[in-house]
DNA sequence: GGGAACCCCGGACCCGGGTCCCGGGCGTAG
DNA sequence: CTACGCCCGGGACCCGGGTCCGGGGTTCCC
């Protein structure tokens, strides 16, 4: 299988999987006497995992670390169970954040609302501005 | 004012300072006759007002064109309201996907649970395996 | 066997928001 | 007048995840 057809089973373009390869996420496959890359069917598994593990939130270094755990002898499936905890936690501490971004700006704006006040009093402009009295 | 001065008193680095005078952000300041940057309080307000733009989530350009905004003319409040009502929105959007990520990863973390399955049954190992049947 | 479609490699570039480094020039207190 | 700290410009580099390009070689179908 070609490089180009690995990619259209994957749903990546081809640029990702020669990226992926170079990153060390994806083995270099076999060549063609030609010089061409020739995959087998798993490495359209291994490119499918990585991109579940990046939907599923973890970078493409964290997603090749789990598939090693997963690869790797007697199945540490605690660790596996670690990294997926300690990226919740990750997530809601960036949720919170731009929770708090949200709130905060969604106060200016209502307090803001539709009325046309002068830039003077514009919640949102005294805000940027300074003045938080 | 020194860029020094400057930067400590908004409360960023000096190569940040210069760095948003390259970007257009911050006005190039008159300079001494050795060629120093010379900054006045206006400039400490315009550093600041471009921060707090940021940690209300937008970024250096809609905080310079929010900035500009509210310096123009006859105080378009409307537009205003209107990029944080549209600023609010992405931020939602943002939020959403980090929760439908975050709730994914939390259904296979608590199917997996403390228990110690074997690589071949841990839920999360499966679901990048895509056996998601 | 011809030509279209595909593949090779390596490097440059993109987004956003900076940081770091270098060699050399100011500015000021002692 | 000297020493030390600050400043100058400009370019390179960082993170993450790719994308795009150019010039050339390979494969495959008709």
């Amino acid at each position: 299988m070609t490089i180009g057809r690995l990619a259209d089973a994957a749903g990546v373009s081809v640029d990702t999987v020669r990226y992926y390869e170079r990153r060390g996420l994806l083995e270099a496959p076999r060549r063609t006497a030609g010089g061409f890359r020739d995959y087998d069917a798993a490495a359209v598994r291994r490119l499918r995992a990585l991109r579940r593990a990046q939907a599923l939130g973890f970078t493409l270094a964290e997603a090749a670390d789990l598939l090693a755990l997963s690869r790797d002898a007697h199945a540490d499936a605690e660790a596996v169970h670690r990294r997926a905890t300690e990226k919740i936690a990750g997530l809601e501490a960036r949720i919170a954040e731009l929770e708090a971004t949200r709130d905060a700006l969604a106060e200016l704006a209502e307090a803001c609302g539709g009325r046309h006040e002068t830039r003077a009093e514009c919640p949102i402009l005294r805000a940027l501005a300074g003045d938080e009295a």
